[in-house]
DNA sequence: ATTGAGGGTGATTAATAAATCATCCTATCG
DNA sequence: CGATAGGATGATTTATTAATCACCCTCAAT
């Protein structure tokens, strides 16, 4: 059966062949090309049939991740697994939203990565462990900005004061404003978090990370 | 050495029984308790010495992805591994955002199950490729809004008229606006892009996405 | 020298969002 | 029955953002 072409781009040689070495030895790859940097891999792979281009991050002329939509340019069926030391979040999330297809980390064991560039090959987008912890931790991030962004300052100042215990009365001592200000802080406070009352308010204010 | 202590939480108990037989066999896992729903696992848990839930998504009684901070309450120091059918995206980003380590889809081999327990217990996260392939394109997609909303309607309106070539005269007319006004919009869109000039603004804007 | 184009700085108006407050009703407790 | 508390509905004012426009300068082309 055919090989699966790859195309390697990276600043290193002795890693560069090692990597051929190892990956032509494994039986389902062909290496049909190698670069030290991306501006030689634009000239290239638009020419040869490649089905993955297995790219590092930091080279020298060009960074990998700026070059992923201009190797996709040029052949739209590639697919390209980024091959880098780089945990860097900035980069991983440079690569993913250009349109890389998997981020595997060069301390892979070999059969983990011959693995991975068939999950690749597949369809399917692969990461390093470490590299798929990050994400998930990136992910969980953003959801907490967005979270805190559903109320306003004077919103949370309110809710703050209720979890407290505090009644509408207090609150409005607390806050120096009126106990109808206070009512429609409430208001608006359980309309965006969808609740009935304000004691569920309170509930799914805690689980969201506000007290 | 000791092995590695699992609980399972899944409705079908046929599918407990030979999970229970295959993780046992493996020889670096013990079954030490398994449940049919969330609210038995709350029982135990706390009690019994568990380093890795393996957790189902859909039960009866209660959702598992209700119950990880639960679970996560009653032994801080547990770990939650998804194990599951469902390749919601709902499900799975309420997984992530609720704590669990990892999500692996019950199509897995063998193999790579008793692999991702290994990753999570040694502290990563894992995820099953297409599980990671919902998670790209779902931080791609949340990218695309987020630069969408980096200009407003008008200014997006003004820019693509530049990237067509016009001048300011020509989308003053075309707009239906002033020249000054268009220079204004051409102002903040520059500033927003930190570009220097309406040249580099179409550059960026292409890369952005927004023609 | 004039015209056309782009860029810089500032101002005004309109639209939207946030913060504020009023009035009325219901339920509970003393 | 009156007082207290929570909730529903609506209105006004203030603050912020977006959209609008004016004026001035520099540079290149004619």
């Amino acid at each position: 059966m055919e090989k699966i072409k790859l195309f390697l781009v990276d600043d290193h040689s002795l890693f560069r062949r090692g990597l051929k070495n190892l990956l032509n030895e494994m039986g389902e790859f062909e290496v049909v090309g190698e670069v030290s940097n991306p501006l030689e891999a634009f000239n290239l792979v638009g020419k040869l049939e490649v089905d993955i281009v297995l790219l590092d991050v930091n080279m020298p002329e060009m960074n990998g991740v700026q070059a992923i939509q201009q190797l996709r340019k040029l052949n739209p069926a590639i697919r390209i697994l980024m091959l880098t030391i780089s945990q860097d979040n900035q980069d991983l999330i440079g690569a993913i939203n250009n349109g890389a297809n998997g981020y595997v980390l060069k301390n892979t064991e070999p059969e983990i990565l011959k693995n991975s560039i068939l999950q690749v090959y597949n369809g399917n987008s692969v990461l390093s462990p470490e590299i798929t912890t990050e994400i998930l931790n990136t992910i969980r991030r953003t959801q907490q900005d967005k979270t805190k962004n559903i109320l306003t300052e004077r919103e949370i100042d309110v809710l703050r004061c209720l979890a407290k215990g505090n009644t509408t009365s207090n609150i409005s001592n607390i806050l120096f404003i009126s106990e109808n200000t206070v009512k429609t802080h409430i208001r608006h406070i359980m309309e965006k978090m969808e609740v009935k009352n304000r004691a569920e308010a309170v509930a799914k204010g805690a689980q969201l990370g506000f007290f």
